[in-house]
DNA sequence: CAACATATTTAACTAAATGTATGATAAACA
DNA sequence: TGTTTATCATACATTTAGTTAAATATGTTG
């Protein structure tokens, strides 16, 4: 119960420290980020100018300014918010025991998170910047993973442990990267088999 | 015979098509690339502006125009030759005949290339450009590996060719990405040998 | 080596986009 | 309701991009 409290109020501090009390600056931002991710379905980021993101959301140039410095901050700001948004989607995931039942429901919950924003990160792709998407999951799936400190003594073989990690991530990512792109050609449940059968029993 | 003249005659004709007879054609592009190397290893590619590539290549910003249409072209004109390096560099692998040992003795000349220009390979991380990597890792690898057509008839599994040659790509990708921004933790002999323990025997 | 072809330089210029500043207006807050 | 502050409208300085034309320098070819 205590703990409870302490995190909301953790959560609180941070909002606060955010300074994101007004609702005309949450209204205005959110705004922005719809509309970037609205022109990055048709141009590249490079392409896309400030002057374009306002017109999009109906907001003055100063006003940009007197958020953003620029067009990259907002990237940033927008990338955080979806990285926020993803790791309390894997916060679900918390009270599983065996260790690849985890990693396969992290994927599962990964895979729903990016369904249920296709548009975003569709977006993300078109617009040349894959990058993104890769440091998005693996950021945040290090983080998740990190909690289960246990994971780092289990390893049996000579592979450090962050190599391992990196090199599952990495490959469950790049697959992620295909199913985005190849758009229909294969279902959610499809790819959740296929690594399901990809990633060995061993690591557990 | 005829299919081996009719090879060298596409070849002498791309190298035609390109046009790179004049030295001073060489001389320029050559000091646009190292410039650009150069300028990568201290700044982002948004940050570089044509004019910093032109003044640390000492040439001037008419004759950059009159090559490429702007830095984007450029930097897609350096992939390219570092593509074909790559690519080249991989040929000495064609006549191994078990299929893990050619996986992995891929993987040790994809080490060696990439050691061997480490400082480009490095100014492209720096750069925050990732992707570019990525990229260059990936399609390279599966021309290489069309090249071994039996490949796709061999695995027994339900997880198809195409999915199961981009998850070990992608992490293979992620591992040498890791190899890099730690810049000395691992030795390329560590990483080739955690690769080896980590692809499976299954793949033959 | 001389004649020719063409790449590079120099310099000036247009257009577009960035980023800043200020006073007026509108909306949120307490 | 009065105060605070975010947004708007406008104007302006600066940077960068990209084009053009004539003079110069450097490679190519016979």
């Amino acid at each position: 119960m205590f703990t409870f409290l302490k995190k909301l109020s953790i959560i609180i501090l941070v909002k606060f420290m955010e300074k994101k009390k007004d609702l005309r600056i949450i209204k205005t931002q959110n705004l922005l980020f719809t509309s970037l991710i609205k022109l990055m379905k048709d141009k590249s980021f490079e392409e896309i100018k400030v002057a374009d993101i306002c017109n999009e959301a109906y907001i003055n140039r100063s006003t940009f300014y007197s958020h953003y410095n620029d067009k990259y901050e907002l990237l940033v700001d927008f990338i955080n918010e979806l990285k926020n948004n993803l790791l309390s989607s894997l916060e679900k995931n918390e009270n599983i025991v065996n260790t690849k039942d985890y990693y396969i429901e992290m994927i599962h919950l990964l895979l729903e998170h990016i369904e249920s924003k296709k548009d975003i990160y569709f977006s993300i792709l078109k617009s040349n910047r894959s990058s993104i998407l890769i440091d998005i999951i693996i950021e945040v799936a290090v983080k998740d993973i990190n909690k289960r400190i246990e994971i780092s003594n289990i390893h049996k073989g000579n592979v450090p442990t962050d190599i391992l990690v990196k090199f599952y991530l990495g490959a469950v990512t790049s697959i992620i990267i295909e199913w985005l792109e190849s758009k229909n050609k294969y279902t959610k449940k499809d790819i959740l088999n296929y690594l399901d059968e990809l990633i060995p029993e061993i690591l557990v």
